[in-house]
DNA sequence: CGAAAATAGTTACATATGAAACTAATTTCG
DNA sequence: CGAAATTAGTTTCATATGTAACTATTTTCG
């Protein structure tokens, strides 16, 4: 036995493993999905509206009167998603359409009376768990964390568009 | 006009809109799904696996052998998902399934000589990708990104369990 | 002008997903 | 032991979602 073991028996892979723990992309994946479910929780259960429902409401409670396609370029939604949602919210109540009378294919959305209360009354919750959250970082941390969220989405942004 | 302004006009809502765009949960969500979108584009397009394909394949290929029960643990995957999964990898030869002669229920999965072809083509392009998008970030900013991430989802796991 | 292209929004369809019911096997414990 | 509870995994069903086709309208430009 004084060769040189060149090969050795089985070898799994020709690489190492990919330590999904340390990897960056698995790592964003699984603390949004741990926010992103918690954070609904305070909608969703005591407002009855989903998740598309309330991006309509945050986007309309933050900018006030919009577009349909406003809304779908703010919030990241296509545009059948902002459809469906706003569908539902108008049939609620929710939400006021008012067709713009220059261009009769869209129309203005905007919160109604009962949806600013709704909105009135998720923002304080929202910002509560978000307090609740950050509080795992120091003040200095969370300066430092959203700079660089900040540098790294605008990278992502960088390395997809590259690729359309 | 000399009363005191007790009432603005018009207020929109007795509290300041909520800033989407510096609201924690909403840059994760959003970092997070640039992220997921450009990563999956290397695995989806050319092998022609999902996202929960690629999902149990990475775990695979990281422990070796595992039930699905394992996976779905270990991936945060529901068990119907990995079933799925599973079943459609092997069909295709990806992965192997031996059932367990000391428990019927279930089967020990490990992938497949392809299916380790396939891991091994992924993974040097998932480290490229990788490495494109840390490279936003300094050697030193990288580890301290990982430090807070690692805090607020520590924070975010304590939220949710609490809730439950 | 008026035909062709573009745009806002909706609808239809095909697929993806999760919860719950289910099957089959194993474990618990009276 | 053996009935009841538990567990692994699959299937069913209802819902959520994205793409593409569609309608209605407006804009472009030959």
């Amino acid at each position: 036995m004084t060769l040189a073991k060149s090969k050795p028996k089985t070898t799994e892979f020709d690489l190492a493993p990919l330590r999904l723990e340390s990897f960056l992309p698995y790592q964003l994946n699984h603390l949004s999905e741990l926010v992103s479910d918690a954070l609904s929780q305070l909608y969703a259960q005591e407002h009855d509206i989903t998740v598309p429902e309330w991006r309509v409401i945050a986007t309309l409670g933050q900018y006030g009167t919009m577009m349909a396609r406003d809304i779908a370029n703010h919030s990241r939604m296509n545009k059948t998603m902002v459809s469906r949602a706003a569908a539902s919210l108008a049939d609620r109540h929710l939400i006021c359409r008012t067709p713009n009378p220059n261009d009769k294919r869209e129309a203005f959305l905007t919160l109604s009376t009962s949806g600013k209360v709704m909105y009135s009354a998720i923002v304080p919750k929202a910002r509560e768990f978000n307090a609740a959250l950050s509080s795992a970082l120091g003040e200095e941390e969370r300066a430092q964390f959203e700079k660089l969220i900040n540098k790294l989405t605008a990278k992502a942004d960088e390395i997809s568009s590259r690729k359309d």
